[in-house]
RNA sequence: GCCACCGUAACUCAGUUGGUAGAGUGCGAAAUUCGUAAUUUCGAAGUCAGCAGUUCGAUCCUGCUCGGUGGCUCCA
């Protein structure tokens, strides 16, 4: 279709992709909403016509000189590259010839249900140093059915999108005056900020972590030292001159960290080390990198750094993958996947410190304490951090993007660079391993994803309003209000909802706020010492004794119960 | 950073084929005193993202800047 429109188009690639497909063209135009309609609807006039797909077959010569004489040098370029022994697979169709390796529908009016979804620029080859070509992505279905429930899907997931439910919900914001990818929090989001800060901190002590500080401004020779201005200078916040010396807002805690473990010496006996910080971050991400909380700019990392001898790392590693194991739990996180990030051996000494033996030994290790511990994964070379292995936890935003949640990082590389080490048994100074790890990842990301996972519904502990006092008229506006002190004189956060308005009204908001409890009072609570408990979704669940709803209200956020979310109507239609 | 698109009240959006704008929600005031998802009336609120150009006149056309969106590239 795109051929007949554009006769001078030159064809690329076009690959299928989870849920459909796209195809790149070289054209010096791009393409609009309504170019693409008109796609479409070229699309479907030639299904209907019926046009049968031929497979040939030839040699890689033969498809050389057809393609060629057709113009299409892209094609070349990538015939050129595939073994001349190899038999080349063209499809043929009307007067359009495609190298595709097939298989294919066997006419065009097998292809009903398809709809082209937008368009895009895209490097060819996937290299920013080449054209940038004009990619289309479309979507295709065998029943007219499956594909109005995937378009279907696609509006649902846009009401989870965590940017739309974090303006609705009060939580975060960003400001044109502040910056691009400098999120501010919102009181709402604030109270998810400490609550997470707070669960770290109750599982980092028990998990034997110390608490560490760190300044946010640092000299540029400590990250030349640490490797960070070599590898990542582009991504850093440039330099500023502090009376002749060059500072930089930090983009990362481990050299601090390093530095801490430094700052006194340390036997076989005090290891393991290990530091733990919310420590707050700057990157310079690139402008069309940022992404609502998901891509950020300024973020707090659930950072630490274990320092541990080699004979300490594998159940080390272990401990911080049920950490993981225990959050995901908590927070109800079924979908994910752990992938093993290996170094590539051609990158050696350029993304990769120069260590090929350390490499592989360090892999080997990390290969083998998650088998041990019995976790699944995937193994990816060429997705390193430049000094060692790591285990990145994928998961999916609500539109689809996919994002490393957490991770985890073995380091046999910056140790040695610091000059970190310990005394050993034999009387020897060694130089311990470091993992880095960061298991809720950063406040930003992990939070944006957190909307989207609960769809804006917290449970309790995590809710910034976990309960709302509703009285029925002014005059039981009183009660209303010792009800709310008696809530927060426990801690809990309450509000008030003293309005005139009529109860219907007052709970629709608090509904729309999501907010987790009602309490209604009137006359006969006033009286009794009671509370009418209306919770979110469930509706009516009847009057409670004030005393006894407390308590049960402070069970629930003890545990971090999680709200077990009913299907709305909204959401099954 | 690259390709494309978008930017109208606090929010969601309508509108002007160039003659300086409107709705709903929210906000403020008054009345209503109400039993489980929307009480009524009145009112305030916008340099139409910013700057420049074209024009008698620009929110509308053009250019640039800023910000956002969909991708690409990147992600310690």
């Amino acid at each position: 279709a795109v051929k007949e429109l554009f006769p001078d188009v030159k064809i690329t690639i076009g690959p299928t992709i989870e849920n459909g497909f796209y195809y790149d063209f070289d054209l010096d135009q791009s393409f609009s909403d309504e170019i693409l309609e008109k796609i479409e609807n070229k699309m479907k006039e030639l299904a209907k016509l019926k046009q049968e797909i031929v497979r040939h077959e030839v040699s890689t010569g033969e498809a050389v000189d057809i393609f060629s004489k057709l113009g299409e040098s892209y094609k070349v370029e990538i015939i050129e590259q595939i073994n001349p022994d190899d038999t080349i697979t063209m499809y043929k169709q009307s007067s359009f010839t495609d190298l595709c390796r097939g298989p294919h529908v066997s006419n065009t009016s097998k292809i009903k249900h398809f709809k082209l979804l937008s368009t895009s620029g895209a490097y060819w080859k996937g290299d920013e140093k080449n054209k940038m070509l004009q990619r289309i992505y479309g979507t295709v279905f065998s029943t007219k059915d499956a594909l109005k429930t995937h378009l279907h899907n696609i509006e649902e997931a846009k009401k989870r999108d965590h940017r739309k439910l974090g303006k609705e919900l009060k939580l975060f914001t960003f400001d044109d005056e502040v910056g691009p990818g400098l999120p501010l929090w919102l009181p709402n989001g604030a109270v998810i900020v400490e609550e997470l800060e707070n669960l770290a901190k109750e599982y980092e002590k028990n998990g034997g972590y110390d608490l560490v500080r760190t300044p946010h401004l640092t000299k540029g020779a400590l990250y030349e030292k640490s490797g960070h201005l070599d590898h990542y200078k582009e991504s850093m916040y440039p330099a500023m001159d502090v009376d002749g010396t060059e500072y930089y807002v930090k983009p990362m805690n481990c050299p601090h960290h390093h530095k801490i473990y430094a700052a006194l010496p340390k036997s076989y006996r005090d290891l393991p080390v290990r530091l733990a910080e919310y420590g707050t971050c700057y990157r310079y991400e690139k402008s069309g990198q940022l992404f609502g909380l998901m891509r950020v700019r300024s973020l707090q990392m659930n950072d630490a750094h274990i320092y541990c001898t080699k004979d300490q790392f594998k159940n080390e590693f272990l401990k911080v993958c049920n950490m993981y194991l225990k959050y995901f739990e908590i927070f109800g996180i079924e979908r994910y996947s752990m992938r093993l990030s290996l170094h590539s051996a051609e990158e050696l000494g350029k993304k990769y410190v120069d260590e090929p033996e350390l490499w592989l030994e360090t892999e080997k290790w990390v290969r083998e304490a998650l088998i041990e511990g019995g976790f699944d994964f995937e193994e990816v070379p060429g997705e390193a951090a430049f000094y060692g292995p790591k285990i990145d936890v994928q998961v999916w935003s609500a539109i689809g993007k996919e994002f490393t949640l957490a991770t985890n990082q073995v380091d046999f590389a910056v140790p040695s660079k610091f000059n970190l080490n310990y005394v050993d048994e034999d009387g020897e100074s060694k130089t311990p391993l470091c993992i880095h790890r960061a298991p809720l990842g950063t406040h930003e990301r992990f939070i944006g994803f957190l909307i989207e996972h609960f769809g804006g519904d917290f449970p309790l502990w995590l809710a910034p309003v976990q309960a709302v006092v509703l009285p029925l008229s002014d005059k039981f506006t009183d009660y209303a209000k010792l009800v709310v002190n008696s809530l927060k004189a426990d801690g809990l956060r309450v509000k008030l909802n003293d309005r005139a308005d009529k109860i219907g009204s007052k709970i629709r908001q608090a509904e729309l706020e999501k907010i987790n409890y009602m309490l209604i009072v009137g006359e006969k609570e006033s009286f009794d010492g009671t509370v009418s408990i209306r919770k979110r979704f469930e509706g009516d669940l009847g009057v409670e004794d004030l005393d006894v709803f407390k308590q049960k209200l402070i069970e629930e956020i003890k545990n971090r119960r999680l709200a077990h979310r009913k299907e709305t109507a909204t959401e099954t239609e």
